[in-house]
DNA sequence: CTGAAAGCGCTTACAG
DNA sequence: CTGAAAGCGCTTACAG
């Protein structure tokens, strides 16, 4: 059976306690000792029991805190889903995870207090959604150096001492939909772009991404008009058919962020459901439903669950199990789907 | 804090251990205790420490068996390491999993053979791709009979006792294939299908699926040859040349099975890789690099690691946990990959 | 029918 | 610098 450190104490006739210091690097240790023990361990090939050591864990439980964006958007409401999943399987671990939705998306202020309110609650580790400014960044550096781990999702916040990132490769996901546009025309055509804004890096990211695939693959393929919605249906419906009433040519869509309700309706109204290709991205009910319409072909998920789940999952490995944090960016699956696998899973 | 068992036996003045019987219902107990824990455990929504319930698993540990077929092909590979990863995980929970790989993909006799070694090892659970053959099935229901649990992977062994089924649904991953290409043809073309064998369920299941999406809902594309390739590289070579010779109007290839290879070989031979599209399935190497080269347009995983991870943890929570399996058929997601998300994740 | 005790393997005060 | 003991919360023989 399994070695344990029992049977290393009874071998180099010493405690438990005093082999727990020795693979711990805790506490002052006699050198002959400590070699005795490291070699015995080594030899025995010893592995912590994880069940002990979570069961111990659970004296005085780790305390980690999340802070999500307001849950009026469905995407975090799946984020959410997998932060409560990964909480329950933990908490029988000695890890306590308390989740807080804020009442806004961006609120500077707001996620300063929140993040202050866990500070105070002596948290080990901290899941969050940044608001990309400087003052949330002094902030969260001033609790890395008070010891809090801390684990951005969705979107990072750059030159900070955050642990990792866990999120979707914008530039990626650009270029895989720029790769569907081009089958999808078969190689041929003129595309409009609609996208939330420019001067969100996400956005900006995927945008690039998009182009160089064209440019470097389907040279046969422009982009002919580019609109910024602001994420907002109504704009999206009007710009998308100023848009096609200016490019009649315009025979496929990408849409970067949302909106994506508005500027469909803009393509049926238009009666172009027929001729235009579109591609979009995430699995929101309202876009779920326009692939199953046929009016969207391809919509590209990122995962929100998993990106839930993953944040926990990373500090929990990282803080319980020592486990290094090797990739500083942890990339979600690019999920492709259409109307035959939007349902599925 | 979390409510024990410890403090229900203080408030119903018992002991821990008639408190435990009393939830597991084990032992006999007066009617009067039962009840009154019963209410106590309710209102206190008293819940399991699993942490303290794995760490005592240790004392006997569960022992699981795995059979998998040949790993020749780099498909298991694939499932092992979903096995491994798994096993790790569950180690210390007081489960034990033993894998082996059989030397051949179909030989009944050596896979009945470590069923029974198995068995002979008192077993609580066995994993295995089965072969379909009647002598299996009543191996395997007379495992159930001894109060073994079994999951089958991959291919499934119908009307037998098996707990459950994790694998891909493989009308559906047809239906996705069949919307790719009718995608990719824009609604118009000749279609060729390169099929293991119709003996196969699963290829005939894709067939199917196939043949449906493109029946409803393109119908300017159509079947024009059907070749069988028994998964075999050469074969499909040459039968590919032949179909392409024979019918120069096809423009999409459709790979049900193996011999991938095969097949775009022929299609880069007779020089139409620019005008055929081409589907497949699964994520092998050679597919891996033909989707890179451009060859291949889609091919759709089916998480072959994901589905050896499942499998396990499927018996892990059924046995350890008592958590009921609600679906006996647990679906991998189909996963879409082509030239731009090929090597992510 | 019920209880007292031991044990799963780890960590942490505490004592010396 | 080292050891003895207690405790995390569960389950299981064993005794009565």
């Amino acid at each position: 059976l399994r070695v344990t450190i029992k049977k290393i104490a009874e071998i180099a006739n010493v405690s438990r306690g005093t082999v727990d210091k020795v693979l711990h690097n805790r506490g002052r240790i006699s050198p002959a000792v400590k070699q005795k023990v490291l070699e015995i361990a080594k030899s025995l090939n010893y592995k912590p029991n994880m069940a002990a050591k979570y069961l111990h864990y659970n004296k005085k439980p780790a305390l980690v805190g999340v802070i999500l964006p307001s849950e009026n958007s469905n995407f975090f409401v799946q984020v959410k889903q997998g932060i409560n999943k990964v909480a329950e399987e933990v908490r029988d671990f000695g890890f306590k995870v308390e989740c807080i939705s804020m009442q806004t998306f961006d609120d500077v202020k707001e996620q300063l207090r929140l993040i202050d309110y866990f500070k105070s609650k002596e948290i080990s580790g901290l899941v969050l959604v940044p608001i990309d400014v400087e003052s949330i960044r002094e902030k969260l550096d001033e609790l890395t150096d008070a010891n809090i781990s801390i684990v951005t999702i969705m979107s990072d916040i750059l030159n900070s001492k955050r642990l990792c990132f866990v999120g979707q490769d914008y530039i990626h996901s650009g270029k895989v939909a720029g790769d569907l546009i081009g089958k999808l025309l078969k190689g041929e055509g003129n595309i409009g772009i609609v996208i939330g804004s420019f001067n969100m890096l996400g956005h900006k990211q995927r945008f690039n991404g998009f182009k160089d695939v064209l440019e470097k693959r389907y040279e046969k393929i422009e982009i002919v008009n580019v609109i910024e919605n602001h994420d907002e249906d109504m704009i999206s419906f009007e710009k998308t058919v100023a848009m096609l009433t200016e490019n009649e040519n315009i025979n496929g869509i990408y849409i970067v962020g949302a909106g994506v309700k508005g500027t469909c309706q803009a393509v049926k109204v238009m009666n172009k459901q027929r001729i235009i290709k579109i591609v979009s991205h995430d699995l929101i009910p309202e876009t779920v439903e326009l692939v199953k319409d046929g009016l969207i072909d391809f919509t590209i998920g990122q995962d929100p669950e998993y990106q839930g789940y993953k944040s926990v999952q990373v500090l929990f490995d990282y803080l319980f199990n020592k486990k290094p944090v090797i990739d500083d960016f942890i990339k979600t699956k690019t999920d492709i789907r259409t109307i035959e696998n939007i349902d599925f899973g």
